[in-house]
DNA sequence: ATGCATGAGTT
DNA sequence: ACTCATGCATA
């Protein structure tokens, strides 16, 4: 299965009114489903799984990586607000069969080798958070220089910047506290 | 827990 | 070419 996208709600564009996204509350909600996640015995793998189990339209499994970003709090705010009904609803589920004591046929399995992780040494990150810090969006053949003076893959680097500004935008390092 | 990457939808 | 949500791979 490629990628089961469906959550967000951006269709159009308009400025939909308010959804009581206000942020302290988000912030008890994660904290709670966390502390509640593990008094179930639960990993962040197996929330992420049994998420497709709920049956919820548009809504499939989620990575561990997801779930414990929502955790953390390291998601835009827009993504926080999607995904705390689904979460609850799952941790609402879960609690209820925990008490009914349910059998659980877990099953799980796939291998195979796969994508390699590039790394960019330390030196070469510094010269990158500079040149953001003073040029957060550089233009295309900016970007050719930079990756061509520290010896890195055009691509490598325009990822890179677009990863940067990715995390300005999460919740827990954001500016507008 | 987090770094680098992909893909759909926008601009 | 960018933003945004998301994930594989890895520390």
């Amino acid at each position: 299965m490629a990628h089961p996208h469906s959550l967000s709600v951006h269709g159009g564009m308009a400025c939909v009114s308010d959804v009581e996204s206000d942020p302290r509350e988000l912030e008890a909600f994660a904290e709670r489903f966390k502390q509640r996640r593990i008094k179930l015995g639960v990993t962040q793998a197996d929330v992420g799984a049994a998420l497709a189990n709920l049956k919820i339209p548009g809504v499939g499994s989620l990575s561990q990586s997801t779930i414990c970003r929502f955790e953390s709090l390291t998601l835009s705010h827009n993504n926080m607000i999607a995904l705390k009904p689904v979460l609850q609803a799952w941790l609402e589920e879960a609690e209820a069969a925990h008490r009914e004591k349910n059998s659980k046929p877990d099953l799980f399995n796939g291998s195979e080798r796969k994508r390699k992780r590039t790394s960019i040494a330390a030196p070469e990150k510094r010269s990158l958070e500079a040149y953001f810090a003073i040029q957060p969006r550089p233009s295309s053949e900016k970007i050719a220089a930079i990756a061509e003076k520290l010896d890195l893959k055009k691509n490598v680097v325009r990822v890179w910047f677009c990863n940067q500004r990715q995390k300005q935008k999460r919740m827990k390092y954001s500016a507008v506290h």
